[in-house]
DNA sequence: TGCAAGCCTGCACAACCGCGCAGGTGTCGT
DNA sequence: ACGACACCTGCGCGGTTGTGCAGGCTTGCA
């Protein structure tokens, strides 16, 4: 098992065996990118709120999660601008009226085996 | 259910009763706040990959994370600083090596159910 | 048709973050 | 005791991010 990219071969290890296994518990660095890119959009109250909110009670209108959230509108709506760039929520128009709902499983999944369901 | 906190009383509401609803889906605030900053921690892609390296590999030394993440050991040094400082890892020294090892059984849960065992 | 509501965008500001480099401290081997 | 090693810290830089404000656009209602 010498998974040890070239580039860095002519250095001092300590236990020398346990970084192949390092290595590959890491695996794809290119996967590793993607989940620190969703964790990151994770990562700020206001959007976490607002997924949180999509999450639990399904198609929302900005206006009401800028009300749930205490958040104003245009901070609400770059938030969503983001989430729906990558592919997290989706938003239909209903009228004047866009309700956004939440689209992305890995997500839901984090949410609620993450920060639902758990006492402490 | 008036959730409604009293500072937002005079709006217009799209759907009404749903924003309560939304409200309770968010929960307390303190809650999504820890929870956004846990998620910071997993959204810088050299923190991740240490955590996953932590995590499936038991306890290593900063020099093996270097090498097995392609980090510089500043680097290293700094991200163990940030997780050590928020109670996700603990370092023990063995003469003049530091082994980590994670402690947060929430950041682990979520490394598994996250982006372990996951075909996509 | 005119007005208000709902939503989006641009701009500018401040704050934060991650990184590399250089240098410091404590420990082991000789 | 001396040098090498493992780890940590301070400093400065560049890039990114969240936010507020002001304004524009589309839609529904009177």
């Amino acid at each position: 098992m010498h998974l040890l990219p070239a580039d860095r071969a002519g250095h001092r290890t300590i236990d020398g065996h346990r970084v192949c296994e390092a290595i590959a518990g890491i695996g794809d660095t290119g996967r590793v990118r993607a989940w620190a890119e969703l964790f990151g959009l994770l990562a700020d109250p206001g959007r976490l709120a607002l997924l949180l909110a999509l999450h639990t009670t399904g198609p929302l209108a900005v206006t009401d999660l800028a009300l749930a959230t205490g958040m104003r509108d245009p901070a609400v709506s770059q938030a969503l601008r983001l989430l729906r760039a990558a592919g997290v929520v989706e938003g239909e128009r209903d009228g004047r009226v866009v309700r956004y709902r939440l689209t992305d499983t890995a997500v839901a999944e984090v949410l609620e085996h993450g920060v639902l369901g758990r006492a402490d």
